[in-house]
DNA sequence: GTCTATACTGTGATAGAC
DNA sequence: GTCTATCACAGTATAGAC
């Protein structure tokens, strides 16, 4: 039966339901918190008895994970989507990623907390689930090569800078932009520390605000 | 009676099982990390039964909270009794303070999950267990203010960074010292930034290690 | 595949005897 | 102050009818 249209449209349909259920989790996570996720909740919002989510997801650390793959692919997209879009002048480039990066997270805290904090007890993501967090930091490898820095290190240190930046205002400012006015700061900072070239002026320009 | 060597008696022996019972929750959220703390769990290790906390805690999170004035009381203690030995010159003093900073840090994880990321549900600190980890602040910027640097976005920022690389280390590298050894290049970058005069040779000096 | 019903565990918290 | 007993509830998970 493998195959066949009529077992296709079952797969579709239940791939349709993981997909609904995953929404409600994020929703639910959004509102509630990552950490105060609660099968029930999950469940009501979808229409069903808790433990029909059984039927789809092995266990809440399952539902847990595709949620941790789901966000990574996104934001693996949103990067692809902005790449082609990205001003050439180094700088500018960094401050554009920089700042799509903190947005993202800005917007979404239960996204950043489930993807780039500890914050779920117990839970560590699977090695498919891992793999679109890879891609990314491909991504970023890729386009930091491009600028003349190839230490990793040097990538290390932009990768806490910036996510410290985004921690902080989740933490100490939630709602408002007190580290958000930082990061043009915090990226110049680090250009002028692995010696990338001035660029032209760019406190205004913004990319992506 | 109050004020008689009887209740004032009976008022340490209180104040010691209070320190007791946090001491042993300081030793179950250690092991089993913070958000994982249970009052049986504390109870047993004092010897109690869960429900006779309640007659030195008014709830779960009222210990958090005193754990959290604790905390910072213990780091602010230390902050004081380091300072008078703190390197002079302004590059080797920031290292100093971030090293220190780090170093207790990664020593003790569930410290920093509970005082400085936000992985207990729903716990805020009350205005008196804050208290201390304002004096922390206001000794860093006198710190800082002695070296000239009286931004208060450029605190904001030293925060962000060290932070950064702290929260780094614990989720990227647990054990491990990959971003240890980026703490003295971070420091340089920063001081170059805030515009600190260069210093003598620092690189092997490692004052805090 | 989804439901109802149920089981079991662990949780923070309270009442009242001693 | 500490205990026993107990509460109310949330959480994960399974069995079996439909």
């Amino acid at each position: 039966m493998l195959g066949t249209p009529t077992s296709s449209r079952i797969a579709a349909r239940r791939e349709a339901t993981q997909r609904e259920i995953l929404a409600a989790a994020w929703d639910a996570a959004r509102e509630q918190g990552v950490a105060q996720l609660t099968l029930r909740d999950v469940a009501e919002r979808v229409g069903m008895r808790p433990p029909s989510l059984y039927s789809h997801f092995a266990s809440k650390h399952a539902i847990y994970d595709a949620m941790f793959g789901q966000g990574w692919a996104a934001y693996l997209e949103a990067c692809r989507a902005t790449r082609p879009s990205l001003p050439p002048e180094p700088r500018a480039r960094l401050r554009a990623i920089a700042h799509q990066y903190f947005d993202y997270s800005v917007a979404d805290p239960a996204w950043f907390q489930l993807l780039n904090q500890r914050l779920v007890p117990g839970f560590e993501p699977s090695a498919e689930s891992y793999a679109p967090s890879l891609a990314v930091i491909e991504i970023l490898r890729e386009e930091m090569e491009e600028m003349g820095i190839t230490d990793a290190a040097a990538m290390d240190l932009w990768v806490a800078l910036v996510g410290g930046l985004v921690a902080s205002q989740l933490a100490n400012d939630p709602g408002g932009g007190r580290y958000r006015l930082l990061l043009d700061r915090a990226v110049e900072m680090y250009a002028d520390h692995v010696g990338l070239p001035l660029g032209t002026t760019h406190r205004a320009e913004e990319e992506n605000s």
